[in-house]
Order: C-alpha cells, then structure tokens, then sequence
DNA sequence: CTTGAGATCAAGAATTATTCCAAATAAAAA
DNA sequence: TTTTTATTTGGAATAATTCTTGATCTCAAG
C-alpha cells in the first residue's frame, strides 16, 4: 500500500529540454529523466509490454532515447525491484510496475497477459512440498490457457 | 506409473548401423532413430539440459546428429508429451523426460534444476484463484533460490 | 566556478538460442 | 519396387539481448 511512488524523488520534472533537471538518488540508484521516462510509461497502462514497445512508447515522450537505454533502464529498476520482468516461455521478456505478489495468465487467443493475485503467506497452503532447507527468493507462476473473454467468444461460436 | 516406454515402439534396437531398422510409429510420429536417441538421452539422466547439451549428449551414441535435429526431435517430442520444456528465466530451454506434474526448482548457487512435486486435484488448495470462465492448458511454477546442499554450505561457511 | 570521478547514455557491433530453408535421405504406403 | 511423405542436415537467417566504447552528465570537492 504506502509506496512511495519513485519519480517522486526527481525534482524539476517539466519538459526534457529546459534548464537541466537536478537529479536525487532513489534507493540505490539515479532518477534520471530517461529512467523516469521509462518508469511512468510502464506505470501509464497496466499491461505487459515487452522491451521494445516500451522503446516506442517512451520515444514519444523522450524521440532521442535509446532501445539500449530502455534495455539498461528496464534491468536497472528491476534489480531495483521497482518493476517486474515476466517471461512466458522464451518469448520476449515483458515488464510490470505491479509489485503484489501475482502471477502471470497468458491467454493464447488474444495474445494478452494478465495479472493473478497470489496469496503467499506462512499459512496458505501451497500445492507443493518445499525440500527441507531450501531458500527460495523468487516464485514464478506462470499460467496459459484462454482468458474468460476469449473463453466466452469461443464458446459463443461452437454453438 | 504404468506408462509404456515409448522406444519399446522400435523395433530392432541395437547399434545404430547393421540392416536399416524397421520402424514404427509412436502415437502421432515416427520414432526415427535420432528420436529414439534424444529420447534415450533425456531418459538417461534425469536432469535438465539445453539443446545444446542434449545434442552433445546425442553425438556420443549417434555422432553425425546434428543439432537442428536435436531441435526438431525435442521440438515433436514436446508436442506429442513424452518430455517437457523447461524455461527458467530466459535462459536456454531445457528439457526434461519428467512427466507427472511437477515445480521447477533452480539453484542460484549450483546452477541446478531440480523437480518439485505438484500435487493439483480439484481439492487441493492454490494460492492464487483463476478468473471466472478462464481455461487453463498449462501451468508452470519456478522457483528460485539455494538448493538444501548448498544452503547447508553457505550457513557452514558463515559459520 | 572549475575539475575530477564515477555513473549513465547512446549507437552499433556482437552474441546466443532458436528457427527457417532447400536439398538429400529415409521410411511408409502402394 | 516405385511412389509418396516425413525427416534429417548444414548453413543461412532471425530476434532478443548484451557488450563495447566514447560521449555526456551529476555530484561533490577544491
């Protein structure tokens, strides 16, 4: 819930040309405008885009940016654990600012992924048995089927 | 439990020169022999390789293999069910001849890939509940972090 | 204000896993 | 056997990502 959103930290904000912008540490790493950039196109639309569209989407805001910054950026906040990278198969990686616990849906008919909420915690019960003195750092769980409104449109047709 | 040997389907199956092998379709494809070495292969150990890995593995029994082969047998195989793929991250693919389904686990520290026992029926319980109307064809779990040994290693090493 | 150190950015080359292609070969069917 | 179809192969092509190198930028010290 209180999260502080991180652009937040980068004062002088308006426009990328004006008088230099004064750039301020956030956690371990520089708010920079590129970064900011790519921070809150992922922030604008809650979807699952890959690298390169988000490239895309960020030259609107910023033409000059590059795809190798937005590749730098991308892995940066992930480190960061601003973001989240989310592969599904060997596919592109794609990114999302949700930070909950989730999982991943990708729907094979439309092509889109949506989030899953995951409820981790010391008492729910989980369909696997951990080996005795692992230590897990990250779960992934990953699901692909046909999403309700695919399923339904599918459904609607056969009939 | 009971599930046939899928080269049992071949007849003939010594040496890879002597008088040609008489063949014999398995379910939906022929078990050629290059099939039956990369299934063999995959059965051999019960690890995880890449393509690449299986390929080195499939020169020692049949040396002019190559390895678009090793993609394709891998690539049908997985099709028809008789092994999985594995993606962790998005690293190199690997594959594994583990059928009942089952987590997969990477070790950060030893690089390896164990299996983790999935225990899905209509009771058992998840932590995450799927939209309504959603139809799932497959689910894979990964996790990451320190394998027992290792982590027994490291606590030592603290110590 | 200038300078130095270190971080970041950018453009393109390089890498890596994988797929595609077309020709040769092998297996199944006739 | 002959024909038909599937499979194998080696190499070229692709796609995502990483690497490399020099330019640029920021912060803090002088």
């Amino acid at each position: 819930m209180s999260h502080l959103n991180p652009t937040e930290a980068l004062r002088d904000s308006d426009g990328d040309q004006a008088g230099a912008p004064t750039y301020s540490g956030f956690g371990d790493f520089r708010m920079t405008r590129q970064r900011k950039v790519v921070y809150d196109v992922l922030m604008a639309e809650r979807d699952h885009p890959t690298a390169s569209e988000v490239f895309l989407r960020a030259k609107h805001v910023m033409p000059g940016i590059s795809l190798a910054t937005v590749y730098n950026c991308l892995e940066t906040m992930t480190h960061a654990g601003l973001v989240k990278q989310v592969n599904v198969d060997r596919e592109a990686s794609r990114y999302c600012p949700n930070l909950r616990p989730h999982a991943h849906f990708y729907c094979s008919e439309c092509q889109e992924i949506s989030d899953v909420d995951l409820h981790l915690s010391a008492s729910t019960a989980t369909p696997w048995s951990l080996p005795e003195g692992a230590k897990i750092d990250h779960l992934e769980v990953s699901m692909k089927g046909v999403c309700p409104d695919c399923q339904a449109r599918v459904l609607e047709k056969s009939r």
